[in-house]
Formats: structure tokens, sequence, C-alpha cells
DNA sequence: CCTCCTTTATGGACCGGTTCCATCAATGAT
DNA sequence: ATCATTGATGGAACCGGTCCATAAAGGAGG
């Protein structure tokens, strides 16, 4: 050992040139193949010649170069993940549930951030696939992968949030129609009459089926929908403040209002603050994924929680899954049940008999 | 051209293999040299060659292999980004900015969470080393590298939010003992006197920073430090909470408080939430961080906003410079000055000449 | 002692690109 | 006529691993 350590220490390493399996065969006086059964615990080497290898790989640092292996194998433990936007609290609370399993499962994550560009889209899947990943878990910003849906070729996509139309594969996704039902039953029963929605785009599956579960809830129970009281204008913080300003500019005043989720709640919010607009006594709210203000703002927000850390959990799982053994005889589609989370932001009118 | 078509569909593809640049040579009539200088746009090649490959490249769908790439150069179009929790909205912009300035530069993200677990840390700095990474941003939760050091061998890292002693690097962080000092001297200015102060994990620099901030603006206006006002725990929701109480237990009672991040404010607002404690007639608190939330809450909070798009387009800014010249005569470190927010959880006690 | 089988180890091809040279024709300068 | 230069192309080696076929070595059985 003492020999090995002398030898090594004055071996011609190139400082910064890493230590390749070739030096360890070299130091070791094997053969790179039986390095290579040494390090993946695989096939026969005998007890001393392994010992041997583990003493060179400990002394010289050796690490396995990840690169060749993806060349050689045709496979990395990398998975891509695609989402619109990082800033977004929402996708947050997913990452840490995909980075959770993937961890767990040695495989890593590259990041890639669309900005809802569909071109960015499907540049960065065909990225992802010169880079061998081995699977993709992706938030699509692309409502329909008819003519796309190659892009994916051997790769395994699971999507989250949102399904495009024209592909089939596995996905996990929260009830948005239930979201939206809920929210509007809920105001609904407690003596709301006049509900205003705040959609987001409406090409976005998750945004639609918002609308249709809340129109359904009002057509269920009999109450009016005012197209004046529907703005559909685009998901943001902004866009959030103009519908709230347009919905209070209509000719009917509404008594509550359901913001389809985080970014225009808080749009919505600084409307109000800024016209005195109090909740629940001038407007009752409910809003969509509970995020940490909505316990905090005054009075604390009643909202549909969308189960995030779980659906990255999920997402990951089954892609795990997959991986493992390769039998894909059908997709699984996850679907997630919303959690209705009661605070303080509705007002109750007490004319919930009818 | 139609031959091409028809030669292309007709020839042996496995269906899911994917196109080498050998099929591409071998179809365009021309050696792989020649089609990775078409590709590469180096070097010399006819203008009718370089149609004839691009029609080629076309017709197949040829992509390069990234992994083969990277084993032949030694390098990857790949950055590393190591952060303790991607849950956490402080590094969500940081992250943004980050994609935003890498993306531009066709550089893509590995990112990996440590959940402030050293050993994981160093794991996963091998693990990029492994997948030749161009090199690493990272906000460190070690707060020593002198043993380590060595684990960046030749990868330029990138450090962010907290830079740890034992190791120069470019590093780019924000002014935290200023943001200390700002806060205590802005209470102490509107005549607070019993200032507490709710600071995260002691070996972390930021948190350090801060807390030696504090004291020195304390010491510098003459204001006494009561040592049962200062708590120091961890960095969380809960922890936030549990400091507050005690510091409501403490024998004095304070005037203001200080939490050190965002989670240990939330924490902190539970506290005074659930105990009726209004801000800021009971209570004046500055808070770190502007966050979603903080110009919602009730009454809108007054704070020390870390500048955390710009820190990470500064991070990446670097490393995108280091990778293109490689000249390293000497790191840099930014350093980025908080922004004061004042809003209304301040009250102004009109003594402040002194 | 020889055969057969199992255990252990080896060398070479290969993954899909890039780098380093060699080749060769055409052009122009000497 | 000779030689260097520019333009265009190809061949072989190589990056650092893994897969495959094959060869010794060792032990059991006849």
């Amino acid at each position: 050992m003492l020999t090995l350590t002398y030898l090594i220490k004055h071996l011609p390493f190139t400082a910064h040139k890493m230590v390749s399996i070739k030096d360890v065969a070299q130091y070791a006086g094997v053969s790179t193949m039986t390095v290579s059964r040494v390090v993946n615990e695989t096939g026969y080497v005998s007890a001393k010649t392994k010992e041997r290898v583990l003493a060179v790989i400990s002394e010289t640092g050796y690490k396995v170069n990840q690169t060749a292996v993806g060349l050689r194998t045709g496979k990395t433990n990398s998975i891509g993940v695609i989402i619109s936007d990082i800033s977004n609290p929402f996708f947050a609370f997913i990452l840490k549930g995909i980075d959770h399993v993937c961890s767990q499962s040695k495989y890593d994550t590259i990041l890639f951030n669309t900005g809802e560009d569909p071109d960015k889209e499907l540049r960065y899947i065909d990225l992802l696939r010169q880079k061998s990943v081995r699977g993709i878990i992706i938030s699509s910003c692309i409502s329909d992968y008819k003519k796309d849906k190659d892009v994916f070729a051997d790769l395994t996509p699971i999507f989250f949030n949102r399904l495009p139309t024209g592909i089939d594969a596995d996905a996990v996704l929260n009830d948005n129609a239930k979201d939206g039902y809920l929210a509007a039953e809920y105001l609904i029963k407690t003596g709301h009459r006049r509900i205003a929605f705040i959609n987001g785009n409406a090409e976005l599956s998750t945004f639609k089926e918002r609308h249709l579960g809340f129109l359904d809830a009002m057509r269920t129970h009999n109450v009016p929908v005012y197209e004046e009281l529907i703005s559909i204008g685009d998901y943001s913080i902004e866009g959030g403040y103009r519908s709230t300003e347009k919905i209070f500019n209509a000719s009917i005043t509404p008594d509550a209002i359901i913001p389809a989720n985080n970014f225009m709640t808080q749009g919505m919010y600084n409307y109000l603050k800024a016209n005195n607009i109090n909740v629940p006594e001038d407007i009752s709210v409910v809003g969509h994924g509970d995020y940490d203000w909505c316990s905090f703002v005054d009075p604390p927000l009643t909202v549909l929680e969308h189960r995030r850390l779980e659906m990255g959990k999920q997402a990951a799982g089954i892609l795990m899954e997959r991986l493992e053994r390769n039998t894909c005889n059908s997709y699984k589609k996850v679907v997630l049940e919303p959690k209705f989370i009661i605070r303080h932001s509705v007002k109750n009118y007490e004319r919930s008999a009818q």
C-alpha cells in the first residue's frame, strides 16, 4: 500500500486532467474491463484483484466519467424537466416533489424554462434528446401535439398540470373542473348571486377546465352567468389587476370573485387594496392554490389547494416506474383531488337554503 | 431531391434508433468530417456539398449527439446549479436570473437541491464534474471549504448568496451587514429602543453578517442590546414561530422585531396572528426580502429587498465571462446593495432626534 | 491423466462525434 | 517549369467507458 501511494504520487499525472479508467487499470496491473467490473459490481473479479483495484481507485480519486458511460450505453441518469416559469411558486413545490423522488433514485434533473413559448418547448425537448436523458417531465404550453408528437421519439414524456391533446402519454393532473365547480358552488351556497370569474389564457386546458367547472356549477344551481363578469385575460399579476378593474367597471356589481390562479389573485388584491374594496364585506373571494401568504393576508383567504408536492412526486414516481420496467401497455392518468381550505374571505349571506 | 427523400424513406432505419453522423455521411456520399464541418460551420466545404449535406440532415432529422461531443471535447454546454431549497422563493428568482443569462448563451442548467446537507453538496459537485459541466453556480451550505476545496478541481465555481471561507473564487453576494445595519438603524431612528432580532443558523455567513450589522447599528447609536431579545434558531417557518414566542416571553417586552429571512418572517406573522399582536401598534417589523405577499399583508411590510434576479444574472454573467476567456488572474466579488422599501409595518415614535 | 465446466481475466470492437494530419487539385507567384 | 498557397476532402486516432467473444486457470468427475 505504501509503495502504491508513492507510485501514484510520483507518476506523470497532469494536475488538472482527470484520472481515467485506463490509468487505474495500468496502476493496478489489470485491464480496464476488470476495473469496470469492480466499479459496477458486475461479473467475476477475484477478491484479491478487487481489493487492489479499489485501493488504486481510492488513492487516485478516480471517478467514472458519466459522459463516456452515456455515450456507450446510450442512456444517462439525467431526466429533463420542462416548466413554463421557475419563479412561479406553483412550480417550486412541484420541482421539490420531483427532486425528492429522483434524487433518491440517483437521477438528476436538467431544468428548462419555456416562459410559455411553444417553440422553446419543442427546442428544449430536442435538446434533451440530444443529451440522452432518460425521460421528460413536462408541463406543456402546447395545447395540441398532433403535429409535433414525434419530438419525443423514444423518450418517455410524463405530463403534469396540463395535458395537451393529440398525444397519449402518462399524466398527473389536477381536477381543474372540480376546482372551478367547488369554488362556484361554495359561493352559491353562501348566498352569492353575481359571481365574477377571472380566467387565464383560454387556450390552456387548466383554465378551460376551471371555466367549464365554474359554468357547470352555475347552471346546476340555476344562478345566472353574467358575461360582463367573466374576464379572460392572461395569467399574470398585471392581468389579474386589469381583469379585476374591468369587472368592477361592469354594469353589474359582483358580490364574489374567483381568480383562476395565484398570480391573478395577487393582481386582484392589488386592485382591491388600491381602491379600498374590503374582503369579504364588499366582495367575497375564493382563490386557487394555497400559497404562503394566503394565511397571512387579511382576511385569510379561502382557497382550493392544488396538491403540488404530491403532483411532482407522482409524476416522478411514474417515470421511475417506466424506467425500471419498460412495459408500457397503457398510459397512466392520475387526477389529484383539490383540497378545499375554508378561511375567512367569503361572507355568508345565510340564504343557503334553496 | 425527390430521389433522396425516396432513398432515405426506404433505407434500413431502425425506427427508434437515432440518425448518426455516419448515416448522414453515407447518404450524402461524403465523409463524417465533412458533415461535421457543415454542422459546425468550420473549415472548407464547397457550396454544392454543403447543400447536399444539409438536405440529408433535414430529410433524416439528424441531430448532433451531445453526449458524444461531450466525451470527445471534454466539455458540455451544461452548467450545474446547487441550491439548498428549490421551494424557497428566495432561490426561485435567482434561478430565473441564472436561466435568463444561460439560456441566451445556449447553456442549460442541471439543478441540485442540497436541503442544507454539506455531504450532499460535496457529492453533487463530484457528480457535476463527472458530467463534465462547464461550471458551477452555487449557494453553499458549507461554511469552510479548506478541507474540501479540491472537489472543484478544474471546475469554475461561482458562489452566490453565501461565500464560504477557505476558498477563493468569484462571488455575488448581498451586503448582509448593511441589511442588518439599515434595519436596526431605521428602527432606532423611528424611536424604538427594545429591538428583537430573529437570526438563522449562526454558522451561515449571511446570518452572521446580518447579526453583526445589527449589533453595529445598535452600538453606533448607543442603544442597548438585550441578549434575551436575540434568538438564534434555524431559518424555517417553525423556527420563526418559536423564536417569536421566546422573544415575547422574555422579561423585556420588545417594541420592534427584525426577522432575518422570509421564512422566519412568516413564522413570526403566524405567532403574532395567533396571539392577537398587532403590527405596528404593538410591535414594529422590518423584514428581510421583498416577496409577493409583503405588499398584501396587513399592514404592508417594510423590508430590505435582496436583489435576487440581479444576483442570479450577475452570477451567471461572471460564469459566462470566465468560460469565454479563461484569464483568471483575480476573482470577482460583486456585492449587491440592498433596497430599502418602506411600507407601513413600523410605527414612528417621533423621537428621532437624538 | 484427460475432459469438462466454472470461475476469472483479457483484448478488441464500438458508441458518435472531433482533432490532427495527409492528400490532392487548382491557382498564382517566382 | 517549380514551388508555395488556398480550397476541399478524407482517414485514422482518440475521448472513456461498456459489450462480446474468447482464453487461461482451477476444480470436479471419469
